[in-house]
RNA sequence: UGCCCGAUAGUAUAAUGGUAGUACGUCAGAUUUUGGUUCUGAUUGUCUUGGUUCGAAUCCAGGUCGGGCAACCA
């Protein structure tokens, strides 16, 4: 308990940062670009810069860093907003780099004025064509060279609306040889005749994220600007820009993004499996962004657990989807009442037990709880739903069910003995017979017998209907992007089940969306938000338990 | 073949010149009215070659392998 966590590297850099003094206020950033939902990466980064803040009595901004506004659109401001807030954090300013584009306008000004940037007519592929590459310099445009008043008269006619998209760009003039690709005269500002989701019409220039991105950082004087791995090439640019326009030195630190098993990770292929309808949306429970996690039933707390678990450094990783699996499991484990839900159901048919009595038990909500978490009422009578896969005519070994001889205990309730059954035309079993014990009843068992297995059951006279999607691993292989081949062959055909008629117990009945469960043996649920309606619930399976008799059977 | 970054069990992550540890996974056992949970034990690792040092995962040099960089995207 006492053992010191050590830190991360991030965190080393604060310390440091602080004991030298060359910082005082730890102020970091979220800056999403609104054109995406949110996903299980984003959430790493979301963790680490307001869980650096937060650690060290700094504070948190939410900055929307939307310079593009033909991708941007306020549906995802809105999901982004609740997805930060869900996961349970508190931003303390939320800013727009739109806000800033005057200011932004303001600088760029100041950087003609002093000869650092000028505007050029090329197009887009003139100035690919003369840009060199990575091992050849660049060439200079013919417009390099323009006068200052002759730029800042041309950049007020682009701002005014002189000129067409692509006509003209503004670019930093900076080294056009560098080994460098960002430094070779990047573009600064181009023109789009498109609306922004905030600024409307009032600007038909727009700033390039590498320039409004850390001259936003500054203006908001954030002290760590905590990014991904790729802009680590962008950092001299961003420093660049600090120095020439004196603005508040925001220092740039990169971590490797999150990958994960079985998954995709990047907006741009979540937005085509959306868009390409091979989901039902940003918020499909088998997607890893934010909402789709929260529709499958993984909790915040969860999230934050295993963003916690999985550190952050600088090497390129991919995390094992099973430890993801283990926080919610652990999470819901602790919390989640356990109910009785037959997913296959056949029946059980009581020979000894009274036809018509029924008599009500007591099943305990969640035996990790104190108390056992309260008890629910279990009807039961003399005929029964059990899973029809917890009885085989004929047991192999080590099966512990019910088989003819066998003995097994209904959960909560009495162990009973199989006495026989009987199959239809097509050799399907549709009825399994047994004899109870009496003096075996649940929590006053005087009868001495034991048994290894335990299943469990439904009352049929007391029984719900309820549909149940059990979700699979959306892709088939562990890393659907380093494969050669277009991600989406790799899409497993299985990962969604709906088993349309299972049979639910009675405490049921009153699940409302959101509300977590264990059914006992099979699972961790939840009823989805969107599908259920009154009178049909329908539930979401978030993750199974942990199945050590598949195991076996596989092995 | 330019520049930048990285390399510790299967996967992540510690060890900051001094016993290579932790988590997930896997395997075995115990407990169990969930084949769940819990508990116990086991398993497997410093990319390579040199150098510095009493001592190197750690420092230095060469190599190998992996990732990133040539959008009017972010």
């Amino acid at each position: 308990m006492s053992e010191e966590k050590s830190l991360n590297f991030l965190e080393e850099i604060v310390e440091d940062n602080l004991a030298k003094g060359t910082v005082t206020e730890i102020h970091t950033r979220f800056p999403p670009e609104p054109n995406g939902y949110l996903h299980i990466g984003h959430a790493k980064s979301i963790c680490l810069n307001f869980g650096l803040a937060d650690k060290y009595g700094g504070k948190t901004n939410l900055r929307f860093d939307d310079t593009n506004p033909v991708t941007e659109d306020t549906e995802y401001v809105d999901s982004i907003k609740e997805d930060v807030k869900w996961l349970g954090f508190n931003w303390e300013e939320e800013h727009y780099a739109s806000d800033y584009f005057v200011q932004l306008y303001e600088f760029a000004l100041a950087m003609i004025g002093k000869g650092l940037a000028y505007v050029d007519d090329l197009s887009a592929e003139e100035i690919a064509a003369i840009k060199g590459t990575p091992t050849e310099p660049g060439k200079a445009s013919p417009f390099r060279n323009r006068s200052i008043d002759e730029n800042l008269s041309l950049f007020s006619e682009m701002k005014a609306g002189k000129y067409n998209d692509g006509e003209k760009v503004l670019r930093a003039k900076i080294d056009l040889a560098s080994p460098n690709m960002h430094m070779r005269d990047p573009i600064m500002y181009r023109i789009k005749k498109v609306s922004h989701h905030r600024t409307g019409d009032a600007w038909c220039i727009y700033p390039m994220y590498d320039f409004a991105h850390g001259q936003s950082d500054s203006i908001e004087q954030i002290s760590h600007s905590i990014c991904t791995l790729e802009f680590e090439v962008h950092k001299p640019l961003y420093n660049w820009y600090i120095e020439q326009l004196g603005t508040f030195p925001s220092k740039q630190f990169e971590f490797a993004r999150l990958n994960l098993t079985y998954t995709v990770m990047s907006k741009r292929k979540l937005l085509q499996l959306v868009q390409e309808k091979l989901v039902d949306g940003w918020d499909d429970p088998r997607m890893p962004t934010i909402s789709g996690l929260r529709r499958r039933g993984y909790t915040p707390e969860s999230i934050r657990n295993f963003c916690d678990k999985i550190g952050v450094q600088r090497r390129e990783n991919i995390i094992d989807m099973g430890l993801l699996e283990f926080c919610i499991r652990e999470d819901l484990n602790a919390t989640a009442q356990r109910r009785m839900v037959v997913l296959d159901p056949i029946k059980l048919i009581i020979t000894n037990y009274p036809q018509g009595k029924t008599e009500v038990l007591k099943g305990e909500n969640n035996p990790e709880e104190e108390n056992h978490g309260g008890y629910r009422d279990l009807p039961f009578s003399n005929e029964l739903w059990i899973e029809a896969d917890d009885f085989l005519e004929e047991a192999p070994k080590k099966w512990f069910r019910l088989a003819p001889g066998m003995k097994v205990r209904l959960k909560s309730a009495y162990i009973v003995q199989c006495t026989g059954y009987t199959k239809n035309e097509a050799g399907k079993v549709t009825e399994v017979h047994c004899e109870y014990i009496p003096e075996s009843k649940s929590g006053e068992d005087s009868s001495g017998v034991s048994v290894k297995g335990t299943i469990h059951w439904i009352s049929t006279d007391k029984s719900e209907s309820a549909e149940v999607r059990l979700y699979d691993r959306l892709f088939k292989v562990e890393n659907p992007s380093s494969e050669d081949e277009d991600f989406k062959t790799f899409i497993n055909p299985n990962s969604l089940e709906i088993i349309t008629s299972a049979k639910v117990e009675p405490a049921l009945k009153d699940a409302k969306p959101g509300d977590r469960f264990q059914f006992i043996r099979k699972g961790y649920f939840t009823l989805d938000s969107m599908l259920s309606k009154e009178g049909k619930l329908v539930f979401n399976r978030t993750v199974g338990l942990k199945d050590a008799w598949a195991k076996e059977q596989k092995g």
